[in-house]
DNA sequence: GTCTATACACCGATAGAC
DNA sequence: GTCTATCGGTGTATAGAC
């Protein structure tokens, strides 16, 4: 017993060692230059022996891929942590920051993720893609709408959606506040798509004209961002069917909720 | 001459059959498969005769890369024109729609474009992708900003820039409606970003779990995304320094404006 | 568990005959 | 302009010795 957890920790050092070196191919050479032959050069080993830990390439990218997702998304968190709660940014943005930052800090790890999906690779169907996914967007969902009522959410003010996306938005399964309205759903989606936009235009270099001011623009946007949304959330609600509410008289995001501790 | 012309129309119409060739094998294997072997192979030729028209692999990716560019602004633009200047949907959400629907259509050459960077390939700087980039987003910046004056746009209500950014932006060249204030510049950067991100995470399969009536959500997104622009450009303008204005009463985006023919 | 050796595919690029 | 032949490199994966 005590050998073969000796063996087991031994196996997930070596684990480790390759994992390390993986990225930091990968980190220098792009995802799509990955191979085990590298990783093993690298290590200063042959290519069988990598065979050992991993039963073929897609195991390595699957695992690289899985701590990628995790990595980004403890990123986002420990920038939400560190947010003061007295700061005059509010916490969206800058989670949306630390979104941007490990970007560009780690580029290649971000291609990786969301550039082109490298090939002859298939993701392993509902795998921890999805989870970390979840996690993200449990973050930003939790920054964007905590403070509202489900009430509030669900009369927020966007074009009228048909049945079938209402009934498809309605049956998603829901990891982060709880119940989500559809259109707190798609609010959601369209803010992701705006940052993750963003993001990628810079990190693939479609934005360089813009020069060294990027941050400002992106911080602007998410500002802007914020404060559309919640404008689209009415404060107090009307009765049903009184439901003409033009102008609602929001000026502000709802008080900093309590922080929910890591 | 006579011959001269020939010859350059044979070498003309060879290249365009590689070309088609290779689009055909991108759109089938992805970018990161192109190999000059693999188009040859397609065409039934050996490797060297394709050396004949494009010097090395790079000259066939930059050719591919910009013949893709122009077709996804041809796509835009076609859509901006067929749109009916009657309809309910505003012409940025038809112009958006097309450059969802291209990216949908051609998921390939659209990651040639916009995914991860072609291994050891450099795009030439100041080639054709920047040309195409500007000839898009002047398409946007119309739709987005036209009927407004330089005056009301560089009075968008936008967080206050730094000095270097303004400084910056002021001095991009412009293309499309002439200068444009900084604000709206950001305003613009802001919204491409978001029409691309989710697009792009469609495209690449990170928002399968909403099925097949993302068309509906990109659509919602794309119409607020106008509202909230507009709803930070004032409608009429106030004397400088009496700019107070608390809720600028700004309904709907200015009228039509005629047809710029293509 | 790590090694050597090997099979079999791919690629870009060049030389020289026709 | 197109061909054959070839160089020198990449990669995944397996077999079998130690």
């Amino acid at each position: 017993m005590a050998q073969s957890s000796l063996r087991r920790r031994r196996r997930a050092a070596a684990t480790q060692e390759i994992l390390d070196a993986a990225e930091h191919h990968i980190s220098e050479h792009g995802p799509a230059a990955l191979s085990l032959r590298a990783v093993a050069r690298g290590l200063g080993m042959t290519v069988q022996a990598l065979y050992h830990y991993f039963p073929n390439r897609d195991a390595l990218v699957t695992a690289l891929v899985t701590k990628a997702y995790d990595d980004l998304a403890d990123a986002v968190q420990a920038a939400v942590d560190t947010a003061a709660d007295d700061s005059a940014l509010p916490r969206l943005v800058v989670a949306a920051e630390g979104y941007r930052r490990w970007a560009i800090a780690h580029p290649e790890r971000f291609q990786l993720l969301y550039g082109t999906p490298l090939r002859d690779y298939a993701a392993p169907a509902e795998g921890p893609t999805t989870q970390a996914t979840r996690r993200m967007s449990s973050i930003f969902e939790r920054e964007l709408f905590d403070g509202f009522t489900a009430e509030q959410l669900a009369a927020a003010d966007t074009p009228v959606f048909s049945s079938p996306l209402r009934a498809h938005l309605e049956q998603l399964p829901h990891y982060g506040l709880g119940y989500l309205p559809p259109p707190a759903t798609a609010l959601l989606m369209s803010a992701w798509g705006h940052l993750h936009g963003l993001v990628v235009l810079e990190v693939f270099g479609h934005t360089s004209f813009l020069g060294d001011r990027q941050a400002e623009i992106f911080r602007m946007a998410m500002r802007n961002l914020l404060e559309d949304i919640h404008r689209r959330i009415p404060v107090h609600l009307s009765p049903p069917h009184a439901a003409d509410q033009t102008e609602p008289p929001r000026t502000a995001a709802p008080e900093p909720r309590p922080r929910t501790g890591p």
